[in-house]
DNA sequence: CTCGCTATTGCAAGTTGTCGCAGGAACGCC
DNA sequence: GGCGTTCCTGCGACAACTTGCAATAGCGAG
């Protein structure tokens, strides 16, 4: 009965389990699917798209479930989640690398900054406010090349 | 030196009016209960704070009407939205100054960079890779000296 | 002052998430 | 292989928005 397991990166989604019970935390079937289904993403992923992709495994996946999956993952460092441009919650799978994020505000486009780049940026308010920046948290919005300013 | 809490009021509130008809768009009592509600604040506000206290004006306040008008005094360029650290609607009354946000992850606190100060860290941007930021939706997440780092 | 055009409103239904609860299921232990 | 402890799941209810529609009401025109 295993399912055709998606050929995943090869990536820490075994090691999953081990860290659940390693906090107390518990292997169920669900958990199983939805970490599945977050081997065969990259990239982003919003959680109505998760769940919707559960569901195609298993109808029975109850919202409630994957979103508290999710958190639970977040707690491990398998995901990190972030809003999008209309506010919804947007996970980042296996952030394996600190990225910033440029979102244009025109298409909608999201671009990664490498780690480099962005501590080039903002790194210096750690020196000049004592703030600790977290990457993976900084959002920039403006336009790309493509759109331009827009006008209005 | 940090300047204190711009006196926020004597705005343009009462050209509002005049803007929306120039726009063609109407001069409504629900329009101006919200303009109303909104003159009294500062800072930020969030959708549902906003539906609650147009309620507590006229109970017969419909949520959709105020975020829709929102909409507009968005587009007019009255008020500015953003999303909370839990991705919740946020608005900023009367965008006096552009500025860039920084979150602390840890106390949730938002503390405002100037039009200046932002436009040194990420105004690069502009040249390196032709991409035009919009100040007011640059979010920078990390921890505020009062925090610190968190251990997880 | 009345009329007509069309922006707005109010309402209802739909999304996307979150939360509390009670039964069910993992896990470790004996 | 049983058992008990606790974590999880499933479910229904709720919060915060969003959107489509028909009816209403600003506003300028005549």
């Amino acid at each position: 009965m295993s399912a055709p397991v998606a050929p995943a990166r090869a990536l820490p989604w075994d090691t999953a389990r081990g860290a659940l019970r390693a906090r107390g935390l518990r292997w169920t079937p669900q958990r199983r699917l939805i970490l599945e289904v977050l081997a065969g993403t990259t990239g982003h992923i919003t959680g109505a798209e998760l769940v919707e992709r559960c569901r195609a495994h298993d109808a029975a996946t109850i919202p409630s479930t994957v979103y508290r999956t999710l958190d639970v993952l977040e707690d491990l460092g398998y995901v990190r989640h972030s809003h999008g441009a209309d506010g919804r919650e947007e996970y980042h799978v296996l952030p394996g690398a600190e990225h910033a994020h440029l979102r244009c505000l025109g298409c909608g486009s999201v671009v990664e900054i490498g780690r480099d780049e962005a501590l080039a940026l903002v790194g210096g308010l750690g020196s000049s406010r004592g703030f600790t920046v977290v990457l993976s948290h900084v959002m920039i919005g403006g336009y790309c090349p493509g759109c331009g300013p827009e006008v209005s």
